[in-house]
Order: C-alpha cells, then sequence, then structure tokens
DNA sequence: TTAATTATGATTAAATTTGATCGAATTAAA
DNA sequence: TTTAATTCGATCAAATTTAATCATAATTAA
C-alpha cells in the first residue's frame, strides 16, 4: 500500500466521519502507527487536514467554528430565526450585500441554494458559501484577522462599483437615536453597503435593542427593514422613524 | 513490443484498476522491470500518469479529493526549494504580489515572521498568513471556488491601484517562446501584476521548463528572474532573452 | 554492408519507505 | 499542582525501490 493510496483512504474516511484517530487508522489500512502519523503529518503540511493529538480533523471542520467559535454561541437560536426570515424575502436573481459579523453569517445556511449574487467582505462567508449555487463578490482590501474581513480605503471603492437590490447589515446596537458600531472599521463598511443598496434588513437579535457603544456611526435613516426577535415596547420607537418591523419568534 | 504498444497497455490496465504495480506489469508485458520503470518515468512527465513507488496510479485518483491541495504534493521538495531561495530576496517592508496557484503558495511559510505587506488574490495564502507578522491585502472580485481565487475585471482594476517593488509568479509552462497558462483568468491575473512590478520573479519547478498549454499569453519580456530546480541546456536560452537565473538544488 | 543511433537488460550505489526504539512534550487524572 | 499515561518527533536499521552506468541487441541511415 502506497502512501497516494494511503492519504486517499484516509480523506475518504475523514470524509465521512470529519475524524479519525491514528490507531483506528493503523488497524485499519494495515501498517504502523508510526507510518500512520507520518502520513498525518505530511498532509497537514500540505492543508489536507488538520492535525490534532492522537489524529486529524477536516480541514473545514476546524476553520469554520474557530472563526465564530466565541460569538456565534450567543443568541443562537435567535440569530437562526432571525436569518431565516431574512432569506425568505431573497428570491432568485438577486444581487444582495452581506455585511460582516457573526448575525448576518448565520443568513448563508438559508440561501444555499438559491441562484444569487452575494456581495461581502467577510471571509468565513465566502468559505461557507464557496460551493454552493451562489456567485461571491469577495470586497477587497486589507484583511482584518481579528474580525475575519477585509476593510480599509480600497474595499470602500469597491462597494462603491455595485449597486445592490438588498443589504442584510448587523450593529453592535440600536436605539432611536442610531446605530452603534464596535468599530470604525465595521461601521464604515455597513455605511458604504447601505448607501449602494435599495432596501436594507438589520438584523439584530434581543441583545442589540436599546445597547449603545462607544461610537454612534449614524442615525436610522439608512434602515429600511428591522428583523428581530425583540418584543417590547421600544419596537414602535422605530416604526415611528419609518423602519419596518419583521419580528419572528425563537 | 514498442514503447508505443507497451505505453496503451499500461494505461489500459490503469483505467480498470486504477493503479499497477512494476513487477505486475513486467511479467504481464514481458519486459524487464527496468523498462517499465522508464516508461513510467516517461509517461508520468508527460502528465499521462503519477508515479508512484513500486507502480503508478491513474491522475483522476489521485486529484479526485480536492484538486487544489493535491496539486501541491507534486514536486513539494522542488516547490520548497524554489520558495525558500524567493524568500531570501524578500526584506522587512517590501510590498510584493503573490500569484495563486500551488507553487507560489508555498512561499508562504517561509515569510510568515516577515513584517511586508502581501497583495493576493489567492484565498489559501490569505488563509495561510492571516495571523502572522504579514499584512494583507486581499485582492476583490469574483470568487473561482475550483482555483480558490479572486479573478475578474473588479479584480484587475484592483491590482492597477497598487504598486509592488517584487511580484512572486506561476505558470503553467514556459518555453524560449513565451509563458503558458491554464486557463485566462490565471494569464490576465499575472499580467496585471507583472505591469504593476518593479521586478518580477518566476517561480517554476522542473515540470514547468520546456512545458507548453493551450494559452500562450505572453513572451517574456515581463520575466526579471526565474527560480527553477531544472539544470537542462535549455536555461541558456532564458539568460539570453536577458532573464536571470537562480538555480536551486533539491 | 557498415556505422551510428536507439532501445533494452544487468548491475550497483543512492534514495525511499517502513517499522522500532527512546527521550521529550502534551494531555488527562489525581 | 503534581503525577501518570499517551502521544510526538528524532534517530537508527532493514527492506525495497530508484536512478545511473555500462554492455549488448535491435533498428535505422548512409
Amino acid at each position: 500500500m502506497t502512501f497516494q493510496k494511503r492519504a486517499h483512504k484516509i480523506l475518504e474516511l475523514l470524509e465521512t466521519s470529519g475524524e479519525v484517530e491514528i490507531r483506528q487508522l493503523a488497524t485499519k489500512i494495515g501498517v504502523s502507527e508510526v507510518t500512520v502519523r507520518r502520513d498525518l503529518t505530511s498532509m497537514a503540511a500540505n492543508g489536507l487536514l488538520y492535525r490534532t493529538h492522537g489524529g486529524a480533523m477536516k480541514i473545514s471542520d476546524v476553520i469554520k467554528p474557530v472563526s465564530f467559535a466565541n460569538k456565534a454561541e450567543v443568541n443562537l437560536k435567535a440569530k437562526d430565526a432571525i436569518c431565516k426570515r431574512a432569506a425568505e424575502d431573497i428570491v432568485e436573481g438577486d444581487v444582495i450585500f452581506i455585511d460582516c459579523g457573526s448575525t448576518a453569517f448565520r443568513l448563508c445556511q438559508f440561501i444555499k441554494d438559491k441562484k444569487i449574487k452575494v456581495i461581502t467582505n467577510s471571509l468565513p462567508i465566502v468559505n461557507e458559501l464557496q460551493h454552493s449555487a451562489v456567485t461571491i463578490n469577495l470586497i477587497g482590501g486589507e484583511v482584518d484577522a481579528s474580525r475575519q474581513a477585509v476593510h480599509g480605503t480600497m474595499a470602500h471603492e469597491h462597494i462603491g462599483r455595485y449597486q445592490a437590490a438588498k443589504a442584510f447589515l448587523g450593529v453592535d446596537g440600536i436605539t432611536a437615536e442610531g446605530l452603534y458600531a464596535g468599530s470604525e472599521y465595521e461601521a464604515s463598511n455597513t455605511l458604504a453597503m447601505a448607501a449602494q443598496t435599495g432596501c436594507t434588513y438589520m438584523l439584530c437579535d434581543a441583545s442589540k435593542i436599546g445597547k449603545t457603544s462607544y461610537l454612534k456611526f449614524n442615525d436610522l435613516s439608512i434602515v429600511n427593514i428591522l428583523i428581530t426577535d425583540y418584543k417590547g415596547p421600544e419596537v414602535n420607537k422605530f416604526e415611528s422613524k419609518g423602519i419596518s418591523i419583521y419580528s419572528v419568534t425563537v
């Protein structure tokens, strides 16, 4: 059994089970554990898999969770409900912007089979939609590793070249007074997308409603539709500012 | 039994079983193992099969899992030697272009600790350099999932905005007549980068030298330096065209 | 026919691959 | 935190495969 055959077999097993153990592989393939270990080391160096103690994992299984491991856990069900509702408004042939951030990321699972074009600056979204029916336009510019997104002047200009029917945006906080962001980068990106869009959707789980953070970057005028699981009275203030509310239940 | 007849038989056997062994072939065809080995070496050089220890495999079986990742396995050591030499020319503060493709990707490991700016259209490179000392500028445009890269008009314009000291490029084939690419996307990307660069480095392992593919996209005038492990006489022709040769040993 | 080129086979040194062993590093448990 | 158990990486030795060299046979060209 040559290295190539073993590599093939290992990848096959990884594809189905997501992770493998060295002892498992050694007996299943019929070589020593040392050899399996060598195979895994070499394959990991080539980016074919992710090495763990005592075995290996699929690359995709390890890259995705890492990028959003912490944030994505919070209010996951609410975010999914919000994104499911958002996806209902996306129809075949649409060109849409999707913001970076953990909420907008959850939209991916609901649009995978739609024949649409997505313009985004989020690397996890690109990863997620890569082998789907969706055509992806990635915004260029400086890569911000901590946010897993692309930002900067070039990104701005890039967005300015495009026009989309809908934009799905996220913020750090929203009150009747305006929109709050966690960083200037995120703020300017959100604004740039909104400026090039016919209809903007703000995706906010209940924790964002009424919350302020250090940077208030705009009033509510750029928001057309707010999708949220929040049921309190504050939503009336948004409606009075001309925002349509899509209320979802978790 | 002529070489052509043997080659035909070997391909036939490969087609049905997916893999062959040298001893097997020697008895089945009725020639010595030395001859079979020679046949396989020659056929592998022409891309008809994939050479393994003690035999050969069908190309498609080797490439199946992930096209990019498996390409990277071919001539890995040569590519690493080439990229190591290339990295020696990269100094702190440099702004460099890096092409997409399996060869240029290997450059990442040697530049992780350098304080430089990398402009690239390759998603694997972004992933690899994400949490390193390198500042990354990602070229925007249409995402080509099969090549794991960004292409198109927007990408072109993006490249045109920048100017870099060095560009590290790859091609599918190179002869004294010119450069050959596997697709128009790759060709136009390579050209665009070369146009914005002071000094272009072409990274070519031996299998690329003298090889042509369906699209000849430019003459050699855009190449300043060729780094390769190829030792044959063809390199003199490149030198006479004004290209500096950096020869590496695997 | 003869000379020159090419293809094949045998031989041998170099390179790969594999498995075993052992100290170091990592993880899990107490 | 300390201890015990795995796992890892490095090094070495054995077996196999490969590449290089040379001699011989077959083919081609003059």
